[in-house]
DNA sequence: TCATTAAGTATGC
DNA sequence: GCATACTTAATGA
């Protein structure tokens, strides 16, 4: 297989602390692989032997209820470190991860991952911050579905969609990977149906346009006073 | 206020 | 042309 390249992760807040030689090493132990569109990289229980970095592509991390229905924790945006099972002592995944697009990763045994957060410190610092910052978005959520209406959540669940992986085009910005209603209830614990009224309701208000699975909020500003911000 | 049911249209492989 | 995505209205908790 060909070497990997340095520049792939000099920027990545994880490594870019960082000398060349260090970088050399870690990617000469990383394995990269391709994930199609809607495939899974790992499956909730399943036994956590690798962690991962996403170079390219979106995520997204699923919990199924014992009822079988399925809730989105979060996404995983390019440069983020996911399946770090090991650093919360777990010896399998608490999640499903799915491709939203094509995706690419690069994977480490969890055996190195000791190894990673006892020799580099910047390793260590970031990711106890990808872990908060994650804690405590799901922390936000959680009080936004016990208070909170839905049209509140759902404007909520946009505003950081677009913040995580928005990217600008003609009139507003989109989220940068496909996104169906169905996915949108999943996060904000409603209704596609609902999630369907309310983007009906806000496109006809130019909050927003939509085709299918993509969506773009042309005004931001609004959506904002929906989420229930206060200014 | 919102979920559910139901019945429809639109879209893309 | 079929499955999937999406829309809309009606009903009732």
């Amino acid at each position: 297989m060909a070497q990997l390249d340095e520049s792939l992760l000099t920027d990545l807040p994880p490594f870019s602390a960082l000398d060349r030689a260090q970088i050399r090493a870690i990617l000469d132990q990383a394995t990269p692989k391709r994930y199609d569109h809607e495939s899974a990289i790992f499956h909730e229980g399943q036994d956590a032997d690798r962690f991962f970095l996403l170079l390219d592509g979106y995520l997204r991390v699923i919990r199924t209820t014992p009822e079988g229905e399925q809730i989105i924790a979060l996404h995983i945006s390019p440069g983020q470190l996911f399946g770090i099972a090991p650093a919360l002592q777990r010896d399998t995944y608490p999640a499903t991860a799915m491709a939203a697009t094509e995706s690419l990763a690069l994977s480490w045994p969890v055996r190195l991952w000791e190894e990673f957060t006892q020799n580099y410190p910047s390793f260590a610092t970031e990711t106890y911050k990808t872990l908060g910052a994650r804690l405590g978005e799901m922390q936000t959520r959680i009080t936004e579905l016990a208070t909170q209406a839905v049209e509140r959540r759902v404007a909520a669940a946009l505003l950081r969609l677009v913040s995580q992986s928005g990217r600008k085009v003609d009139g507003g910005v989109e989220i940068a990977f496909p996104i169906t209603r169905q996915n949108i209830s999943e996060m904000t614990g409603t209704t596609l149906h609902t999630v369907s009224r309310l983007l009906s309701a806000w496109e006809k208000s130019g909050i927003v346009k939509s085709a299918r699975k993509r969506i773009v909020v042309t005004d931001p500003h609004r959506l904002l006073l929906l989420s229930g911000a206060q200014s």
